[in-house]
DNA sequence: ATAATTGCAAACACTTTGCACCTGT
DNA sequence: ACAGGTGCAAAGTGTTTGCAATTAT
């Protein structure tokens, strides 16, 4: 993984530009679809499906698969998170859809748990932590 | 949520039956078809989709979307455990697809922090670590 | 020149739905 | 009797793939 592009395409750039526009909220690839269709200057599906796959390998975009049965969700990552080792994790609200950003050093010591007592590598960049926010848990909690 | 069903079928039982001798691996909806196809008493997948959607809705079987793209998975409540709030956590390696059932403590006290200093009610059937297993790891580190 | 990328359409995998028929109460 | 469940086949979604044409290096 992380793997650099090749070569430099129309569509890859126009794409990469769309998305960093829209830092901070999330999209789909049908997302992309129907805006570059939108501006009379269409992309095929595959290249944006290729072209998210990679920017994702490359760590330029983050990929959030919400649930199964509804599309997954891109966005781009804000600059200087980049290769920053994964200090940064997100939660995401379920019932909002807020998505929280977690630079405390609590939340590595789950990475140094699952790397000392389970052998397993974690992967900041696309685990996401799923659940109800403070406002949104408070909610709930009122019913 | 939590309704129960109307009538008792014959299928819903071994449906059930099956799903309990499971217990503590993750079945999908194609697993539970293709045993009773093997079986010899094949369930249409309509109605194991059905099925297996109202034992969640009770609150019998948990479902947990690993990631978009492959088939959801069920797994049994063990007795004792329902409305536990789900003591199961999920890491899925990158590589190889291999999917590890974390039972541990240590686990649950991300859950507290995120709680106590976030506000953050962390749903484990919805999370699931993303990673790199230990033997993809050492091959990983090995190149 | 040649290796990578594009885009169409077709293939895929999982899940849901319409509907006529069957079953549990 | 009749609400509810079943199962087939068809439709739906989101995503991937084969491949010939195109483009970047």
């Amino acid at each position: 993984m992380t793997m650099k592009p090749k070569y430099k395409t129309k569509q890859r750039e126009v794409i990469l530009s769309y998305i960093k526009q829209t830092s901070g909220k999330h999209i789909t690839a049908g997302d992309v679809c129907d805006y570059f269709k939108e501006q009379g200057t269409p992309i095929g599906q595959a290249t944006v499906y290729r072209q998210l796959e990679s920017l994702v390998d490359e760590g330029i975009v983050n990929k959030y698969n919400i649930d199964a049965n509804s599309p997954a969700c891109f966005e781009y990552v804000a600059d200087g998170e980049h290769d920053s080792d994964g200090i940064c994790f997100h939660a995401k609200c379920e019932e909002c859809g807020k998505l929280i950003h977690l630079h405390c050093e609590e939340i590595l010591k789950i990475r140094d748990h699952l790397s000392e007592d389970h052998g397993f590598v974690l992967d900041p960049k696309r685990t996401v932590f799923y659940g109800l926010c403070e406002e949104c848990g408070k909610e709930e909690r009122s019913r």
